[in-house]
DNA sequence: GATCTATGTAGAT
DNA sequence: TCTACCTAGATCG
């Protein structure tokens, strides 16, 4: 479920439930046993993400990173807890809620050096107030990479995942094989307002909402149908199906192992 | 029950 | 460009 506004939810949420207080963190599967017992009974001093990064903050060289890659999640519950079932790589267990880790693709201890190196290697965040979009654009502005694999270089923009990329290119009629150089500055102004838009939207609640009110698909009796990313967009795994501007099947084509998604007729070029 | 797929990335080739 | 890795729900038979 990991795009940026997912892990700036979460930062924001063990900010909420673990901040400020000692936590017992345990590694049931094993995995992270050793990371584990070196922050186990700290106090938890600050979570905060950096695009797709979440990171603990327990104290001087004592951060606990964790990347979730595609398929990572964290479940929460109030105390009491019970007994983990299946791959629990981390259990964080405060005074009133436990949190529990599973499938991430990195969950380690890293020094303050390390933070530093990561914080210096991400891109541009929407949802960090000290991003530097102007920053971005001096790779943007001088790439011939198509935009649509700009988007997803963390180097550049942290944070925007698929789901963003192929929302944020539909809404602003780009095809996703455009030379990044042929965005011009003012178009990546938008752009990147746009995103920040989106995504504070989707730290908000949780889901990755693109459709405009005026193109809400007009429904009769029966819901529209919500992808498993639980939002409701338009073009982002509807191949075939009508683009909801003009009706065009949806086309979607494969883009450095990832899939992507556009409207052949509202983005041509 | 087996197989496929996925909002991701690192490392090998 | 490819492969490996991590988990679970959807889909196939």
């Amino acid at each position: 479920m990991p795009e940026g506004h997912t892990l700036h939810r979460l930062a924001r949420l063990h900010q909420r439930r673990y901040a400020g207080t000692s936590v017992a963190v345990s590694s049931p599967q094993g995995r992270f046993a050793a990371g584990a017992s070196l922050v186990d009974g700290k106090k938890l001093v600050r979570a905060e993400a950096h695009g797709k990064h979440l990171f603990h903050r327990y104290g001087p060289d004592l951060t606990v990173h964790v990347h979730l890659g595609l398929i990572g999640f964290f479940d929460e519950a109030k105390v009491p807890t019970t007994p983990p079932v299946g791959q629990v790589r981390m259990r964080m267990v405060g005074a009133m809620y436990w949190t529990d880790l599973r499938g991430p693709n990195t969950c380690e201890v890293i020094t303050d050096g390390e933070v530093a190196a990561l914080h210096a290697r991400l891109g541009a965040d929407p949802l960090r107030k000290d991003a530097d979009p102007d920053k971005a654009y001096t790779r943007i502005g001088r790439s011939r990479v198509p935009i649509a694999a700009m988007l997803l270089d963390q180097k550049v923009i942290a944070g925007a995942g698929n789901v963003y990329r192929a929302e944020i290119l539909f809404r602003h009629n780009i095809h996703p094989m455009r030379e990044s150089r042929l965005i011009d500055p003012s178009l990546w102004r938008d752009i990147w307002t746009d995103l920040v838009t989106l995504m504070r939207y989707g730290v908000r609640t949780g889901r990755i909402d693109t459709v405009r009110p005026e193109h809400e698909p007009h429904v009769t009796g029966r819901a529209p149908r919500r992808d498993r990313h639980g939002g409701e967009v338009y073009v982002y795994r509807r191949t075939g199906q009508p683009c909801l501007v003009c009706g065009t099947p949806v086309a979607m084509t494969e883009l450095a192992g990832r899939n992507l998604y556009w409207c052949p007729t509202c983005q041509q070029t």
